[in-house]
DNA sequence: GTAGGGTTAG
């Protein structure tokens, strides 16, 4: 089986999620907004420089093929590997709703002078006339908000009793007063069915607003519908409504269809209409149909506003594209547009999610420097930020700065620092705060500033804190929720207090959490460094409560007459299940567990699959000069896996007579990842174990680094039948 | 929230 590792190393090139086959295919819209394909990135001239270019995906590393002693494979040999290796991507929203119209092929002449797509007017509000029955109509209105919502008849004696005459300027106020949806769906019905005057545009889109809070898509579009059907105009109000609402509600092919829609009945978007699409296609994650959007309106004339910008920088953040971001930045300078502080806002945000902590902090200056005030989003931003960047000292003087010039703060921005703490391991400051936090008024501690209390302890392995704050939290009544209960069965699991483990295990199960994967992850790996079979059987009832699957498939891995195919098939399944940030945790845990069982012919199968399934990138690097096996992003028990599996290879290689570079170098890291030194030291023993000639780097801490000279003599000596020996203490070649 | 668009914790 292991002997096979070389040639997987070959087909995971065809794993890896980048080059999937899966390849996003552009969707056009059958808008009047469609331009030709090759027209669709070119951004107005008066942009100062070119747009960003979507980035070219990651290529494989070239890196020296294997010899490979038969002939070329046939084309469908070829492709096999390449369905059999490939996992499902968990879904993205605009998957889910393949509600977007196909593309239609009609050509549009680029010669041709463009169209314009949205009017540069806005619409015209009618002002509000003076009406000196304000005071009576609004308690009147008072008197329905506050009426049993339930009782029909209860609301209809309120309506009786309004003082004055239903009129049109009337039944606006109220019906612009009446909260929930359910009132000003009512009323709205009532004053319809009195039939005092028609029903103008007006009240249908007041309606709708009400409705778009309670989230009611179908009911606004079916006042839609009606609309068209008693021929009432839709304006650009109307339009903007309906297709905000269907993207709050997650449906975002109605956005488009209402869209499409408005263009056919010849309305023209005006600015606010547009900037509202742009949205639904930016959160569709569709950048290539926002930037011809963009584009195409810049064509028109339009002057995009903050808000538009800020749909933009959003969704750059979003895709991680920070190319992206600046160009927001530019085009705001060359077309003149000051960004407002939502902008800045958004920008800063797009920055932590493009990984450029450094760029957050000169745009947060810059924005201090314009004289904006920061409120509490801007510094939340930020903070989140450098957290998770690590930057420890830039945000503890960022909390400085906020305390000393007295800058807006909100309990979720005292949450983040909760968080920030624990990303930073800052436990004193943590407690400090929290304590603070419980004295301020009208605050009162939630379910997010005790997860994140609960991240602190058990990040920390503060054991008996952790489970002091749950008694707390059991005791006052705050919600516990998934991520709290990972954080604590994760430090009880380390240190080794199953009772309590289960014992909080039951309990999230009857406060109605549900396992997701990170959870089950989480109990996998408990399980992974459980010695006493009877903490792993109770470990493993947990889990087979969450996930039977798992545990079924940990069953197949002991068994000994379990065939390869079988695992194969079986672990597929799992991953392809699982969300694709556990599958690499899922398999490190795995590969321990069997280690840890003696089956490390099964460690091998699996860090085999693991390869395969595209779950290490860039586990082996080469050069000419020195090869080297990455293995940071690997549990221990993997980590000892992949090295044998390394000298295994090589060993087969010597013997082939194949050419070896001067160096060989194993990486486990040594940064500032809290498990890092673990690894380290780790792999130091078990290279101490096989006597193996790698010696950690002093100028590279993490670096374990082995001459060709000596590594061909160690691996020649234990393959001698004199040291076999060597081979019983673990080595698996 | 006073007829429509943007930011808002793990």
């Amino acid at each position: 089986m292991a002997s096979t590792l070389s040639t997987a190393l070959l087909e995971v090139q065809l794993s890896s999620p980048n080059q999937s086959a899966e390849a996003k295919r552009p969707t056009f819209f059958t808008s009047p907004l469609r331009t030709h394909p090759t027209k669709r990135l070119l951004i107005s001239c008066n942009s100062a420089r070119s747009p960003p270019k979507p980035k070219p995906r990651p290529k494989s590393k070239a890196s020296p093929k294997p010899h490979l002693e038969n002939q070329n494979p046939s084309l469908s040999d070829q492709l096999k590997p390449l369905s059999s290796t490939i996992l499902t991507r968990n879904p993205r929203p605009d998957q889910l709703n393949s509600l977007l119209p196909k593309p239609k092929s009609t050509w549009v002449n680029p010669t041709k002078p463009k169209p314009s797509v949205l009017s540069l007017q806005r619409h015209k509000r009618s002002s509000y006339s003076y009406n000196p029955q304000i005071r009576d109509l609004k308690n009147f209105a008072k008197k329905l908000n506050e009426s049993d919502p339930d009782d029909e008849n209860a609301i209809l004696a309120v309506l009786e009793e309004n003082p004055h005459p239903v009129t049109r300027d009337n039944a606006l106020l109220i019906l612009n007063s009446l909260k929930p949806w359910q009132k000003a769906y009512l009323f709205f019905n009532w004053v319809k069915t009195q039939k005092l005057f028609p029903m103008e545009t007006i009240f249908y889109n007041v309606t709708m607003k009400s409705l778009r809070f309670g989230k009611k898509f179908d009911v606004i579009e079916s006042l839609a519908n009606e609309m068209i059907s008693e021929d009432v105009k839709l304006d650009n109000i109307t339009y903007s409504t309906i297709i905000t609402c269907a993207k709050r509600c997650g449906l975002f092919g109605k956005a488009v269809e209402w869209f499409e829609r408005m263009y056919k009945t010849g309305l023209m978007p005006d600015e606010v209409t547009y900037s509202a699409i742009l949205d639904v296609y930016a959160k569709l994650g569709k950048v290539e149909e926002v930037l011809s959007l963009y584009e195409r309106g810049r064509a028109s004339g339009w002057t995009p506003d903050p808000v538009a910008f800020s749909v933009l920088g959003k969704m750059f953040g979003e895709a991680g594209d920070y190319d992206g971001i600046r160009y927001v930045l530019q085009e705001m300078k060359s077309i003149g547009v000051k960004p407002n502080l939502v902008v800045y806002n958004t920008l800063l945000e797009a920055m932590g999610k493009a990984g450029k902590p450094g760029l957050a902090r000169s745009l947060f200056d810059e924005m201090v420097e314009s004289g904006l005030t920061p409120d509490a989003k801007t510094l939340t931003a930020l903070i989140k930020v450098y957290g998770k960047a690590r930057w420890s000292k830039d945000a503890m003087e960022l909390w400085e700065r906020m305390r000393s010039n007295n800058w807006q703060m909100d309990f979720i921005l005292y949450n983040t620092l909760l968080s920030m703490c624990a990303d930073l391991g800052l436990e004193e400051e943590a407690e400090r705060l929290f304590e603070h936090m419980k004295q301020l008024e009208n605050s009162k501690l939630d379910s997010w500033s005790y997860t994140a209390m609960l991240n602190i302890y058990g990040s920390g392995g503060k054991v008996d804190k952790a489970m002091e704050l749950f008694e707390e939290m059991l005791r006052l009544g705050v919600e516990f929720n998934v991520m709290g209960s990972t954080c604590l069965i994760q430090c009880l699991g380390r240190a080794r207090r199953i009772d309590d483990l289960v014992r909080v295990f039951d309990v999230s199960i009857e406060k109605g959490i549900r396992p997701d994967d990170r959870f089950c992850g989480c109990l996998l790996s408990v399980v992974s460094y459980c010695a006493d079979s009877e903490d792993a059987i109770e470990v493993l009832g947990c889990l087979e409560q969450s996930n039977p699957r798992l545990v079924s498939f940990i069953r197949l891995l002991e068994e000994e007459e379990t065939s390869f195919e079988t695992i194969k098939e079986e672990f597929k399944a799992i991953l392809n299940e699982a969300s694709v940030e556990v599958r690499r945790p899922f398999c490190n845990c795995l590969i321990d567990i069997c280690r840890n069982r003696n089956s490390n012919e099964r460690a091998h199968e699996l860090l085999y699959l693991g390869t395969l399934y595209g779950l290490y990138p860039g586990l082996h690097n080469k050069t000419s000069a020195e090869w080297s096996l990455d293995v940071r992003s690997l549990s221990v028990g993997a980590a000892y896996t992949a090295f044998e599996e390394w000298m295994g290879t090589l060993s087969k290689g010597i013997q082939r007579e194949e050419a070896l570079p001067e160096l060989f170098s194993a990486y486990t890291g040594a940064g500032t990842h809290k498990f890092a030194q673990g690894l380290a030291n780790s792999l130091a023993a078990h290279v101490e174990t096989l006597a193996a000639p790698f010696k950690q780097s002093e100028e590279k801490p993490g670096c374990f680094v082995a001459t060709r000279e000596d590594l061909v003599f160690w691996l020649q000596a234990i393959q001698s039948p004199a040291v076999s020996g060597a081979q019983k203490s673990g080595v698996h070649f």
